[in-house]
Parts: C-alpha cells; sequence; structure tokens
DNA sequence: ACCGGTCGCTAAACCGGTTTGGAGAATGCT
DNA sequence: AGCATTCTCCAAACCGGTTTAGCGACCGGT
C-alpha cells in the first residue's frame, strides 16, 4: 500500500523500529539516542523524504517560529520609500538560515496598527515583532509589553523599553552634510524634516540644529513634511518664498530631496549654483539624477539583519542587548556647491578636513558612474 | 485559583457546562447545537476573553491560514520598485478582512527561489502562494503543480496553467505611449525594456513595437536593460551614441526613465525639446521632477486586492476563475513634446482624438500639481 | 403503547509533533 | 556476585482545536 500524504513521524518511527519519541530525539540531537540508532532513524527519515511538520511542532512547543512586521505607513510613501524592501531583505536573510518565517501586516490607520499587534499577538502567530519609525512616546511599547510580545526596536525609544535595540545613528550623516555645507561657504541652511512624531525625524531635525549652531551659524528655517515628493515639492516652494531665500536644504529623505531640485528648477534656481539641496537614504536613483543627489547613505538592509538576528536571540532566551550599528555617511555628490555670493568661508574651528574619513566618502570611491 | 495563560477551548466548555465539541460546533455556526446553548456559550467565550487557538486549529484543520509571496527581485532593485509595496497593501487589505496572514519570503537568486516555495510547502505555512514576475517557459508553474501549491498568477503564463490569473495587461498603456508620441509627430520611438525573460517585459516590448507597425512606422532600437536607474542610464546612452538618434524613448518603468532623462541633460539634450521620454508605473515622484514625466499608470494595490481574493476563493474551493483588470492608463504630462525638426505629423489612419478617454488621461485630471 | 426519526449533546479519536516517567539492559564499583 | 548507576528506549500524556460515532430524550404518527 502506498502512503499517502507527507510521511509523519509515526511512519519514520515504525519504518525505523522505534517509538516516535526517539525519532523526536534523533532528530533534535538530544542526548538518550544511541549513536547507531540515531543513524539509523535518520536515514530512514531522509529515504521517507520526512520533514517535521511545522504545525504539529508549533502546537506542540507553543512556538510560531516566525517573526512579525507591522507596517503602518500610508500606501503611497510605502511604495516610494525603498526603506522597507531592503529592511526586509536584510531580515530574510537571516530568518532563513534559522529557518524562520517572516509574516507582515500592511496598514493604513493608527488604530488598525494596534490591532495588527493584537492580532499577531493573539493568534499567536508570531514569536516576536520588530518595531519601526518609533514615535515620541510611542504607546506601542506598552501594548507589546502588555501582549507579552517580545520586540525589537529600530533606534532607542523616548521612553523606557524592555526590549532590545537596534541603534541607528541617523545624526552623524546628517551633521556631515551640514559641516559639509558650512565648509563650502553657506550660511543659510534651510532644513526639510519629516513629520515631528517620528522619533528619527526628530533626530535628523537636531542634528540639523546643533551642526549649525556648532559651525556658530543660526539655525535657518525648518519646514516639517511627511517624506513624500509632494510634500518636499511643498515645503521647497515655502522655503523659496521666504524673504531670506536660503541657500542650501537639508531634506529628511531623498524623495523629497528629489522633488525640491525639481521645484528649484521650475523657478529657475539652478542646482547647485543657487540652491545646494542634500538628501536622505542614498536611494539608487540619487546617483541618476542631474545633478546627481548629494546624500546620506543608510544601510537599512543591515539593519534588518542585526534586528532579526536580535528578535531571534531574545526569543531564545539569550541575548537581550542593544546592537550599534555603524553611522551614516555623507556622499557627497553634484547637488552641493559654494553659495551664489561668495561669503568669507566662516571656516568653523577645527576645520574638518575634506578627506574621505569616518562620515563622508566621495561618489568615486562607493563607485558612482563617472 | 487564577488561570494563567490564555483560556482554552475546554476552559471555555467547562464555564459553559458543555463539551469541547458542542463549543466548537456553537463557534462556527454549524447546526446541532440549541440555540440558546449557542448563546451560552458565546457568552461564556466572550465573557473570559476566548479565542480559537490558531495553532490547534490549524493543526487539526491541516490549514495554516496564511498566503505566501515569494519576492525574487535583487535587492537594489526591490527597494526602487513601488510595485512590490503597493501589490502588498492590495492584498493585505483582502486578508486582514478574511483573517488571514501574508508571509513574505525574499530571496536574491534563483536557486533559492525555488528552495522558498519548497520550505514554504514543506513546512505547510502557507495554502497558497502568489506567482509575481511571470517569466517565459516559467518552470515555477511546473514546480507549484508538483508541490500541490494553490497559486494565482499575476498576469497570463505563456504555457499551460492549472492556476487562475488575475489578467493585467500592461499593453494599452504602451500602445497609448507611443500613439501619444506619434500624433506628436515622432518618428524614431525607441525603447529601454525590461529584462528578455519576464513576460511583462516582453509584452510591453511587444506593444511598442505593434504600436509602431500600426503606425506605419518601422520600429525603433531597443536595448534590454534590468529596471534600474543604472541599467536604464547606460541604455539610454547606447541609444543616444546611435548614429540616427531617436526623438523619443520609451522605458518600461519610471526608474529607468528618470535616469534616462538625467543622462539626456547631462549631454546638453533638452527633455521635452529634442527628446521625449515616457515612463511606466507612474511612481509619485513622476509628477514631482522636472519636466514631469508622462508615464502609465497601473493600479498595483488593485491587483493585489485581486489577487488575493482569488487565491483565497481558490484555497476555499470555490473560484478558480481568471479576474480581468482595468488596463493600464497613459498620463501625459511635461516629458513628451513634438520632435526638434518639425515632419510633416503622419496623422496615422483613424487619428485618435486625444480627448482623455479610456486609455489617456491628462495629468490635471488626476490631481497633478499644477 | 409502540416505533422510527430527529434533535442536542458527549465521549473519544485525531491532527503531528514534544516531553515525561519509568522499564529493562548494560555498565561500573566494591 | 551484588548493588548502584547510567544508558537506551518505549508508552503515554500533552498541546488545542475539529470531527465522528453514538446515546438518550423527545417528537409525531399509527
Amino acid at each position: 500500500m502506498v502512503r499517502q500524504g507527507r510521511p509523519t513521524i509515526t511512519d519514520v518511527a515504525r519504518a525505523a523500529g522505534v517509538s516516535k519519541g526517539a525519532v523526536s530525539f534523533a532528530l533534535n540531537g538530544r542526548p538518550g539516542v544511541a549513536e547507531g540508532t540515531r543513524q539509523r532513524i535518520l536515514a530512514a527519515a531522509k529515504a521517507m523524504g520526512w520533514t517535521p511538520s511545522h504545525r504539529g511542532r508549533a502546537l506542540s512547543t507553543s512556538r510560531a517560529f516566525a517573526v512579525g512586521l507591522v507596517l503602518a505607513r500610508p500606501p503611497e510613501l510605502l511604495g516610494a520609500d525603498p526603506f522597507f524592501p531592503a529592511f526586509i531583505a536584510g531580515v530574510e536573510r537571516v530568518l532563513a538560515e534559522r529557518n524562520q518565517a517572516l509574516v507582515l501586516q500592511v496598514v493604513t490607520s493608527r488604530r488598525a496598527e494596534e490591532d495588527g499587534y493584537r492580532r499577531l499577538a493573539a493568534d499567536g502567530r508570531v514569536d516576536g515583532v520588530f518595531l519601526l519609525d518609533l514615535r515620541i512616546a510611542d504607546p506601542r511599547i506598552a501594548l507589546l509589553e502588555e501582549l507579552r510580545l517580545p520586540a525589537v526596536t529600530l533606534g532607542r525609544p523616548d521612553v523606557a523599553s524592555p526590549f532590545p535595540a537596534v541603534l541607528v545613528d541617523d545624526r552623524p550623516g546628517i551633521t556631515a552634510a551640514v559641516r559639509h555645507l558650512v565648509e563650502l561657504g553657506h550660511r543659510h541652511v534651510a532644513h526639510v524634516a519629516g513629520p515631528d512624531h517620528f522619533l528619527h525625524g526628530r533626530a535628523r531635525r537636531d542634528a540639523w540644529e546643533n551642526a549649525l549652531r556648532a559651525a556658530g551659524l543660526p539655525p535657518g528655517p525648518c519646514v516639517p513634511a511627511d517624506f513624500s515628493a509632494a510634500g518636499g515639492a511643498q515645503a521647497t516652494h515655502q522655503l523659496l518664498d521666504l524673504a531670506d531665500v536660503p541657500t542650501a536644504i537639508i531634506y529628511a529623505n531623498d524623495l523629497m530631496a528629489m522633488a525640491g531640485m525639481a521645484v528649484a528648477r521650475e523657478r529657475g534656481l539652478d542646482v547647485p549654483g543657487r540652491l545646494s539641496l542634500t538628501g536622505f537614504d542614498d536611494t539608487e536613483l540619487a546617483a541618476h539624477i542631474s545633478p546627481a543627489l548629494t546624500s546620506v547613505r543608510t544601510d537599512p538592509s543591515g539593519w534588518g539583519g542585526a534586528a532579526a538576528r536580535a528578535l531571534l536571540d531574545l526569543i531564545e532566551g539569550d541575548g537581550g542587548a542593544d546592537v550599534e550599528m555603524a553611522p551614516a555617511q555623507l556622499v557627497v555628490r553634484a547637488s552641493t556647491a559654494p553659495p551664489p555670493t561668495p561669503h568669507q568661508s566662516p571656516r568653523p574651528a577645527g576645520r574638518p578636513s575634506r578627506r574621505p574619513g569616518r562620515s563622508i566618502v566621495t561618489a568615486a570611491e562607493i563607485g558612482d558612474p563617472s
């Protein structure tokens, strides 16, 4: 009689002439099974192509062998932001090694986001989750605690958090951008920020402000936007309508910077001749627009890998420590140049040299098209 | 004594004074349980906050209550392509309604892709999968058949397929783009295509070729690229290096078109004065670059929703029919204009009027910035 | 009053693993 | 040899649901 369907542990046990328990022990490398028997069992398993049923295992061990990610960005932004796919790719690389799966949830409203976590927890679909896009006084931390759902945050929350964090620091990149512009002679450096309630948006803005102050300059105007191209364009219009037009704008992401570049062009302002622009993310496209966009390179895929490792370690019981990631780096391209009216370049104290060092690299070094 | 952990069906049964079976029947709305008893059971369940364990149910019903998606694009492309996030968002909307989850796998090599499906099937993690980016003679169809994994394809495969398809047709969009350019007077319309092995890349190319022939024009040069900005830039260089430089280029996606626009600018070619360009996807950014990009709008989110519905129906047993989606639409913006040397506009037979009809819309109509 | 059928429910088997308690054999030690 | 210890393995319980077989009560019809 031909057995139909997948073989079960019982079939293997019968074939190897042992009990179910023995097969389980042999498979999981537990002691208490003679080496010869173990080999015989494994051979039988392989012969009949048996893989332990994930469902059976999940039930008996109360584990899901999966982790979750709830994305709560508006759909139009999701598509434009290169962050998530890269992050997820990094996550997957690690998960695949450990035979875990990623359960994704995309929601639009904040209310739905909470439900998303609740459902993930209630269904026991996942053993842990990633917490991205941290917000000021993020309520999700308490929620996850209440749900007893292990988590790893991307960035350090501003509230007490029991969860390990993957420490990403956007500030050095922004600081380097400001310094770069100041060195070029800019004195009116504006900022188009991300939404106020995001911790990372706030961090970029603070870094911009602090770097300007450190250079002895007053922070220029700052207008918060929403990371979308439309928002970037609108913010740029606002800045260029000011009486005292900035000579440089630091955008919180590439998408807004690219839209801003178009706005400048439409208004007849040469970039970088009259206006310098910098982005953030270093999208693939950044190097391929004209002029090529000076941007801050981050490593979302690396973050994803680190976050996945941290989360799995946390779930396994060991780990729980924060992991620090390399700081973001400025990539200098063609969208930045000295300002139009040649100021006496202020040369801030210490005059950071432009050598490609920790936080500034040139386009050529990273293989940009010539 | 306080029960710890989540209540189980046994707890509910005890509380309601009935057997496990009765609770199960009541919950699932099966006949054979008196109305009064049913109410009592449901009340007890609600009182103690019981939700049936997904794991227990999965084991006993041999269902995963989840569907899978294996993404096999190179990482750098994943980030740049707005397709996936939008598709996934559409999928999620439907899955959430039906209390199903999405298991995502991102792989890089084609070998890993096959393993991805095999693992998904072997682990029983999903009840079905989506099949995207169909290729010529796609081997995955046979693989999924062998794995007995229900699937829904996006587009109609070129091989016999037992799976329902969500029929998306990129061709009308490309056809409209060609017609638009021909109407403007272009006679040398080139194409920067996607990779040859993709069915949709091939379809766009065929549409381009056929539309030109239909207009009585010889197909211009066509260079296949890889959907990346770098690829688009390189392809554009190739085209502009030709002795007979085309006056218009149709790109298979926005990303390549944007990179191409930058290349043209760097070479001193005015867009659209000397060269007209069209994209595909209608990325958010397309409307916000300068000049704004004429592009073909698709509806990946709608496709995702339709695909999810089709897949769930297939899994449930009903359904299995193909579902047809609205054709892609051309959105005319500022990157297209009459060619430099004013040809006698050939006015192809029938002279399709430019009224915003089935497959052409103007930027204003879709709320583009003025 | 008897009989056949339907209704409402319970007990138990089942899905496919993991884990525990203990039996029996082999080994070590005196 | 006798006893304690260790090793190897099995049987059975368990995870939390679904599903089947079947039992008793109630119903209407003759």
